[in-house]
DNA sequence: TAGATTGTTAATCGATTAACAATC
DNA sequence: TAGATTGTTAATCGATTAACAATC
């Protein structure tokens, strides 16, 4: 009951989802329980850091044996708020929009994709991965008649900052923003980026440098 | 000509490809100097960083003025090693694997998926996208006449570990990994996963927690 | 020259890790 | 009880930011 307003760092809250992953596969191979130090093996961190990580939310384990793993499964979707359904719509119909809307793994984690706009006349009122293509203009109602949560972002890189503000607009306040360009948005509004391309990028910057050992040394 | 062997921290790595996009989208607008300034305010972060990030590299600016675009391109590219052709590899085809190898967002920016691979009987020897599908058992020789530097990783979580540890058998050094698990690689080998729903996970979070202010304060 | 902006050092901030008392 | 592991505090580490002399 005390106030609990002990701000969570960000970098915290997006190590959940991989905690949770990781546990969801232990449930799979029936262990019933973990120590920070097994599941930090597996997820290549300090068991330190699981446990802080876990401090800010409250008490999920017992000293000398370890976490129970069904128990911390409940208590992290609890706290990502996974015990629910979410609306998704997807914005941008082309070959990359399309095969989001037919990715089954988003539906198999309880997102939901229930509507797909585009702005482009020759795709409005076709159909795409099974869903009828809305016009963009009509984003806000139709969005709102069909309780959409959540945001993806599927259009080239010049529309997407225009896009994005009209999802603001619009209501949204979660973004996956798969266009290849960084959006501007208001702090209330949470954005994440899907960028293959700039992920590749960071990688050559080490495939250049490995110019140490080359061959001249024991 | 100094020894420069102060380790670059992996976050600034990770932020050039950004800097290279927003500075690719001004050389478009025809803008040919930009301030740290300015290029903070289009990128939301502070000058001071952007010009910190530089000083690992060299000192690619002017006092009074800023930077040269066209410049700065360049020696970016050059940092990065994106002056030349990447050769990359898919291993998996399914639904997932067959839209990496059609995105043209690799192609255009020099990472040529040049072979593909799969364990399934059905698919080998089978095309996708255009390309023929080899036996991912013969990884290791295709890859090296194919002369593939980048695998992309594109198949169910359970097979994952598996196949990225023959990647490194087979000498791929650069794993883009599309498969919803973390994976264990050694440390002379880069992996970036890319995993839209980890990223979903983490707004919901955000999305769960907007009861700060529910109508009741002013 | 006066004004602006870099490159860099030092100060600050925040995140990670080590250590250990509490306790199962 | 003895052994193990948590939850948490304090120490460390590293990254970001502020500030400013150098200089275009």
């Amino acid at each position: 009951m005390s106030d609990s307003r002990i701000e969570v760092p960000e970098v915290v809250v997006e190590r959940l989802p991989q905690y949770l992953r990781a546990l969801l596969l232990l449930e799979e191979s029936r262990i019933e329980v973990i120590s920070s130090q097994e599941l930090g093996a597996l997820l290549q961190v300090t068991p330190a850091q699981i446990r802080k990580d876990f401090s800010y939310f409250g008490k999920f384990g017992k000293q000398g044996s370890g976490y129970d793993v069904n128990h911390l499964v409940e208590q992290l979707r609890q706290i990502l708020g996974l015990h629910r359904t979410w609306n998704v719509a997807v914005v941008g119909v082309g070959r990359l929009g399309r095969s989001i809307i037919s990715y089954p793994g988003f539906q198999s984690q309880g997102f939901r994709v229930v509507c797909a706009f585009e702005s482009s006349d020759k795709l409005i009122g076709q159909m795409a991965g099974g869903l009828l293509v809305h016009d963009f203009a009509n984003f806000k109602e139709v969005s709102q008649s069909e309780n959409v949560n959540i945001a993806i972002v599927a259009v080239p890189a010049s529309a997407a900052q225009d896009v994005i503000d009209q999802l603001v607009e619009g209501g949204i306040r979660a973004i996956l923003n798969y266009a290849p360009k960084p959006a501007i948005v208001p702090s209330n509004v949470k954005i994440r980026n899907v960028d293959p391309v700039i992920s590749l990028q960071s990688m050559t910057y080490h495939l250049n440098n490995v110019d140490q050992n080359n061959g001249t040394d024991c």
